[in-house]
DNA sequence: CGGCAGTGTTGATCTGCCTCAAGGGCGCAA
DNA sequence: TTGCGCCCTTGAGGCAGATCAACACTGCCG
């Protein structure tokens, strides 16, 4: 799992994530100037916005995403109703959304890493739709809207980018609903973890261990699951071999295994 | 039913339409040349994507919608894996957009009726992740997509709405993922109802009478139940005197009902 | 007209997940 | 260290919805 050489995704990001998700695939010749970073020069240029984009193209996107902003564990980057104004791209840390129905349930809509983008709700009607709530300390950067929308007119690249991305949120709600709607509680968890690592090796983590920042009702609200069941179906695959688990350290011991679960044809 | 004064939304059209999914709100002083129109005569362009353009703004939008294009009920619009080469808007008819699993799982992911946009899902990888099927004979405007950024690169109102419409879709996405991740049968059903009334009535029909295009077993796929679980709401509901049901056709007798169902605090 | 295919309804039974309940592990603060 | 709060695990029992099965309705075609 510490190989170097481990084989990463196209997209993968050529340097080493400060990023605590998951172990690190390497030790770490980071620099810590990893503040004042530009999209030009940010690690996670090739996953986030800019990817695509020409150098002089991403000379101005960084005149545009000015802010950082940290989110403390818990708190909210922004709640449903606040005025739309910006979309935010994480750049480290760990994000849920979640949405609440008049009589208080709650449903969480996704999970989001570094350099995936928050707020796309809000343009629909100028506020937002849900709640964004980071589940450890992290940071993202403010990508004041009417500035986005200015820019992408200008460079048909931006615009493109950004059509792909708000797309890419739409595919991937209909994966879930496919997962809400017809899968069984064992391969919802399978879907959900083989996903997660899926975006975690791209990123440049292990694609075999990892650490859940969410609790097991939150997976549970996302997969339609009560807490209880998320619990016991991680037990059952600890038991069946296919994961070693500790709490939220997760280690997938059997891959194909998992992916099988998830392509099976029911019985 | 037929008052023709009925209180409509912000958002109706302000002429009757010609449709066919549920009873007409009067009778037809409709022209039949409804086929040769532009979007800026198009009775529809206050639902469409034209909504908030400019009369100069419209006729350039008219240069880029050149093709209709006729699908016969059952027969798809596009397949999952085609080449993305435009979207959508139907202007007549009826469609669902289904996604299937690797082996064999169908997910109804939607139903789109006039006024609305198909083949958004295509932008992210340039080639379409769903199949959009007609559910009645119905007619789509063509929008080539690449002509479609290159007008909104011009035209910021255009691109505004284009961007709202995408928003809508994942806002809409988020709330089926609460209803199929928390909800039960019935509040399902009766959410899904009242919707397809909402969006029927936005368009100058009945909000208490419609007629369903789709199958119990394809409501159910939406719905994440199976179409026996459907037919049995629908039966309950009828019991307790909140609709009355023939087949497909569906009339609404207590909407406060209705309503209370899916806000309802589960016991 | 009869037959057939697709669709919808209803009943009986089964089961996967929920609900309720109890207890254990871990981190944190006093 | 002790105590507390949060999270997680596990068991027992119940129920909503799935499954299996039979039959009715509708429209279409020979």
């Amino acid at each position: 799992m510490l190989n170097p050489n481990a084989p990463m995704s196209d997209t993968a990001p050529q340097e080493a994530l400060r990023h605590t998700t998951a172990e690190r695939r390497e030790p770490i010749p980071m620099k810590i100037e990893a503040f004042k970073v530009a999209c030009s020069s940010c690690n996670l240029r090739e996953l986030c916005l800019p990817v695509g984009l020409s150098q002089p193209q991403l000379t101005h996107l960084d005149t545009l995403v000015g802010a950082r902003k940290s989110v403390k564990r818990g708190d909210a980057l922004f709640h449903t109703g606040d005025a739309f104004k910006s979309v935010y791209a994480v750049r480290t840390g760990f994000f849920k959304t979640r949405i609440s129905s008049e009589d208080g349930r709650d449903q969480v809509t996704g999970f989001q890493m570094a350099g995936e983008l928050l707020g796309l709700d809000g343009i629909s009607t100028d506020r937002h739709a849900c709640d964004a709530i980071a589940l450890e300390d992290s940071q993202v950067c403010v990508i004041p809207y009417s500035q986005l929308e200015d820019l992408s007119r200008e460079f048909s690249d931006l615009q493109h980018q950004f059509h792909k991305i708000m797309s890419r949120e739409i595919v991937r709600d209909h994966g879930v609903m496919l997962l809400l709607g017809s899968m069984r509680a064992e391969e919802r968890l399978a879907a959900f973890l083989l996903n997660l690592t899926q975006r975690l090796h791209a990123r440049g983590f292990s694609s075999s261990a990892l650490v859940l920042r969410m609790t097991r009702e939150e997976i549970g609200s996302y997969l339609g699951l009560k807490l209880e069941t998320v619990s016991r179906t991680f037990s059952k695959f600890q038991e069946e071999g296919l994961l070693e688990v500790k709490q939220r350290d997760i280690r997938i011991t059997d891959e194909p295994g998992l992916k099988a679960l998830v392509n099976s044809v029911r019985c």
